[in-house]
RNA sequence: GGGCGCGUAGCUCAGUGGGAGAGCGCUCGCUUCACACGCGAGAGGUCGCAGGUUCGAAACCCGCCGCGCCCACCA
């Protein structure tokens, strides 16, 4: 603990303490000490792993809110003594940015335009006529582009405090991140990790990309169930219900369930399609469920996840009518897979469907079902949830394509182990985890047809008749790293031979930007480029993050480290939860109830915003308060002005805490100390903020005003203690509350002491309790002595409290003369009331104390008459 | 339908076996020598509902209701 009673300079107090400009002030010293530096010679390493930020358009209050609880934990490792790895990080890879560049630039991008090292971009962009530009001109727009939002966004982090060592900041996109990625790339492809696949996929139409399980979510939309009529050969007709009619063609089966006796005599059978007169089996599968349609229901390639499913376990064929930008496709009829009883009808009626969207097809076939008398009754509306990309506005299909995966399905134990190994805070978001990974259906599909990411360091050799090996990939040696397969060449081949028979084609693809992202330990701890730094980094202490990306982000986090390193890539992962608007609802963009942090922080000060977000406990979903800002930025100035009272012309302090009162405020605030400690140790920062605050309010409600005759008095022998005690108790609070207003500590910590308060030692229970012991009453009574102060602490301000009861009815000033105050109180408490009876007659003006031993707890008092 | 969380004063929330709390807001008062960006006081709640365990339940158990999130649900 420092040693405020031997500080060597006098304190020098400002005459009107104030917060405006601290921001500033304090960010500049800062920075230009190196104060939050990281010092890889340090042992005591506790590293964070940094969410970064989508560099897309503009922060908002969700990531002030989430950022400021982990800073708060970094600055007190920082006080505990760890050398703390703190690096920001931007996420500037992906779909957001390409859409970004797209629009401000006026450019397409086509990786199959060679790059152009002199490309300058339209002078004025014209999203109707885009230009084509290769694939490596494109990214370094998007990087001109992404370069002045991150630019924006250190200046905010900045602003807010964060204690963030800026010179170890990385990019998801920057040579370092794909590098890393398509080193671990390649390593999972050696093991056996990755594998390519030309299997249906979840896939976004407008985007024309690959999506993975973890990037869909649930929209309500309406549509119209459809009972249609299948012909039947003997047995009769058989009748389903579709909410996608426009599939019928894809349709490869009817299943029912083999329990269900209203189609056991179907099963076994064929049908007929209405419209199209293609064969399709009868068959039974035990998912079927008898209580939704008619029992019967068509399969399809693919409708969703569920025909994908009993297409595989039944074997059945495909007939995919999809394409890729979301028309059906022209298909053989006649050919193999496209018979059909009545050829010529199928040909007429598939005619009206081609080329059309989705939705054009579903309207056609149902006036073809109509007019053919295959469609039973009118179709009823309902309400269903359908799956969409996230990022998407369409809903997704499922299109055969082919694509990478990486094994993710038989890892599922291991990774529900990792995950109990896990320190989760709070310890319910766990649940989350293991209801993820027990339901994840399949391996994790990384490859998306986008630009703006990082490339597969994969080529294909081509055969003699032009045809791409992709059996045979080519991977990128460790020297090329990180490589453009469609600008780069590899080795053993010329540029010459791209594309051309018996040369090569690079894969076109680009990762998941969640493969990248979920190498943020390796990124920032620059595995295999830095050795040193990561052996000290890795396993970082802590992820934080919000709980709605465990799915994705905590999730292929593990996962990626389970497979390179085969153990968990931090040991806590710290939750937070959400901003809500006042309505309860989470804040978006798209609500239109964003609050700028900027604005904010100009309003309230960094400490106020910081106060607010602090309360939020972990996990917990906050209401947006700025009521809370106004009592973060009361408890900033009450800092500022209790620091003044208590330092400014204090007189010297002696060696001791010779007064009861004294001693017993120490040990209280050594009881404080020890709880914020725990509740920091527990990652519950809003805990230890909540102590340490409530019971600095009760110390300047109380406490200073008890003590305020003794702080005066001229005589060193009455003011000595005190002034030790208010030392003592200062110096603790400034740091106490350093982690959550780490400007407004800085500020009042500079007037007295040497150094910054960020790297003072954090205050240690155990000695602030030794100190109020040591100088209490002889050997043997200790511990009654003890609690003998503590209940006079107790009961002197209590009786306080009741004089200025009294005061207040009266409607008179606090410092009103009380001619006699009668105490009515148990015998312990009266006994211990003596001790503080000085201080109290002083801080209330009492003239006379008296005292009554009594049950019930009670105060007479009796004011001096009212002169005014 | 499954999982998780939540339900305490007008608002935001703390409280996990014994006294129902804090801040804000509201009302009243006080220029008080650190602070009017202040200080003091007051009003305000059958702790979602109904059972159970217990000498004792806001808290523990069961059921229900409501809200939120995640997952499943496209026949």
């Amino acid at each position: 603990m420092a040693s405020p009673s031997e500080s060597s300079t006098a304190p020098r107090v400002p005459e009107r303490p104030t917060l405006d400009g601290l921001e500033a002030k304090w960010s500049a010293v800062w920075e230009a000490d190196g104060l939050y530096r990281f010092d890889r010679s340090r042992e005591d390493v506790f590293s964070i792993d940094t969410p970064p930020p989508t560099v897309s358009g503009s922060l908002h209050v969700g990531h002030v809110f989430s950022y400021t609880h982990t800073d708060a934990v970094a600055r007190y490792k920082r006080m505990r003594g760890m050398e703390v790895f703190y690096p920001m990080g931007w996420d500037d890879n992906g779909l957001p940015t390409e859409r970004r560049v797209q629009n401000h630039f006026g450019v397409r991008c086509d990786p199959s335009v060679p790059y152009d090292p002199d490309f300058q971009p339209p002078e004025e962009a014209d999203a109707k006529e885009p230009v084509s530009i290769s694939r490596p001109n494109f990214v370094e727009l998007c990087l001109r582009l992404t370069e002045s939002d991150e630019q924006a966004f250190e200046s905010l982090w900045r602003t807010l405090g964060l204690s963030v060592d800026w010179s170890m900041t990385y990019t998801t996109i920057g040579k370092l991140a794909q590098r890393i990625s398509q080193r671990s790339f390649l390593g999972l492809l050696e093991r056996g990790g990755a594998y390519q696949l030309e299997a249906p996929t979840l896939w976004d139409v407008d985007f024309q990309t690959a999506v993975a399980q973890a990037e869909l979510e649930d929209r309500e939309r309406p549509g119209a169930m459809h009972r249609v009529r299948f012909a039947g050969e003997g047995a009769g007709e058989a009748l389903i219900e579709t909410t996608r009619p426009e599939l019928i063609p894809a349709c490869v089966a009817l299943l029912a369930h083999p329990d269900d006796p209203r189609h056991s005599a179907l099963v076994g059978s064929e049908v007929l399609t209405p419209l199209f007169g293609t064969r399709v089996p009868v068959m039974s599968h035990p998912a079927v469920e008898q209580d939704k349609g008619t029992g019967l229901v068509m399969v399809c390639t693919f409708g969703d996840l569920t025909d994908v499913m009993w297409w595989r376990e039944l074997g059945l064929p495909v007939r995919s009518v999809l394409g890729p930008d979301g028309r059906l496709l022209e298909v053989p009829w006649g050919e193999p897979g496209w018979e059909s009883d009545d050829l010529e009808r199928a040909r007429e009626h598939y005619g009206e469907l081609s080329g059309r969207t989705i939705n054009q097809a579903r309207r056609r076939i149902v006036e073809l079902l109509e007019a053919s008398d295959d469609l039973i009754g009118e179709p009823q509306p309902v309400n269903r949830a359908v799956k969409f990309f996230e990022k998407g506005e369409r809903p997704v299909e499922i299109v055969t394509s082919r694509q990478w995966f990486i094994r993710t399905i038989e890892h599922r134990e291991k990774l529900l182990e990792r995950g109990r190994e896990l320190q989760w805070h709070p310890p319910y978001m766990r649940a989350r985890f293991e209801d993820w990974v027990n339901g994840l259906t399949g391996d994790w599909c990384v490859s998306r047809q986008r630009f703006f990411g990082v490339p597969f360091p994969v080529w294909y050799p081509i055969d003699a008749a032009g045809a791409i090996l992709y059996d045979q990939p080519i991977a990128a040696s460790a020297e090329q790293l990180p490589v453009d397969p469609s600008t780069d060449v590899p080795d053993g081949y010329d540029a010459s031979q791209r594309g051309q028979p018996g040369g090569f084609a690079g894969d076109p693809d680009v990762m998941d930007t969640w493969a990248t992202s979920s190498l943020t330990p390796q990124i920032a701890g620059q595995a295999g480029e830095d050795p040193e730094l990561f052996a000290k980094v890795f396993p970082m202490d802590v992820r934080p993050q919000a709980h709605d990306i465990i799915r994705t982000w905590l999730f292929s986090t593990i996962l990626l480290s389970q497979l390179d390193y085969e153990e968990l890539p931090w040991r806590n992962a710290a939750i937070s939860g959400w901003v809500l608007d006042p309505d309860r609802k989470k804040m978006s963009k798209s609500k239109g109830n964003v609050v700028t942090p900027i604005h904010l922080l100009e309003e309230h000060g960094a400490d106020a915003v910081r106060y607010w977000a602090a309360n939020g406990r972990p996990g917990t979903d906050t209401a947006f308060d700025a009521q809370q800002m106004k009592v973060g930025r009361r408890l900033a100035v009450k800092l500022l002005n209790a620091s003044k009272f208590a330092l400014a012309d204090l007189p010297a302090p002696g060696q001791e805490l010779t007064h009861p009162l004294d001693r017993a405020l120490i040990a209280r605030l050594a009881r404080v100390v020890g709880e914020a400690t725990d509740s920091f140790e527990a990652y519950d920062y809003a805990r230890a903020l909540e102590r340490a605050e409530s019971f600095f309010w009760w110390y300047c409600d109380y406490y200073l005003e008890l003590v305020k005759g003794r702080r005066y008095d001229p005589g060193p022998e009455v003011s000595a203690s005190v002034s030790l005690a208010l030392r003592v108790s200062l110096s603790v609070f400034q740091r106490l509350f350093a982690p959550f207003l780490p400007f407004v500590c800085e500020e009042v910590w500079s007037w007295w002491q040497e150094g910054s308060v960020h790297r003072a030692q954090w205050p240690e229970a155990q000695e602030l309790a030794a100190m109020a012991a040591d100088a209490g009453a002889g050997a043997g009574s200790k511990n009654a002595e003890a609690r003998r102060e503590a209940v006079a602490l107790e009961v002197t301000a209590e009786v306080l409290s009741e004089v200025r009861k009294a005061k207040s009815q009266a409607r008179r000033p606090m410092r009103a003369p009380v001619e006699r105050v009668v105490v009515h109180d148990t015998a312990e408490r009266i006994d211990a009331l003596e001790l503080g009876a000085g201080d109290l007659r002083l801080a209330g003006a009492i003239e006379a104390l008296e005292s009554t031993v009594d049950e019930e707890f009670a105060v007479e008092v009796e004011l001096a008459p009212d002169k005014g």
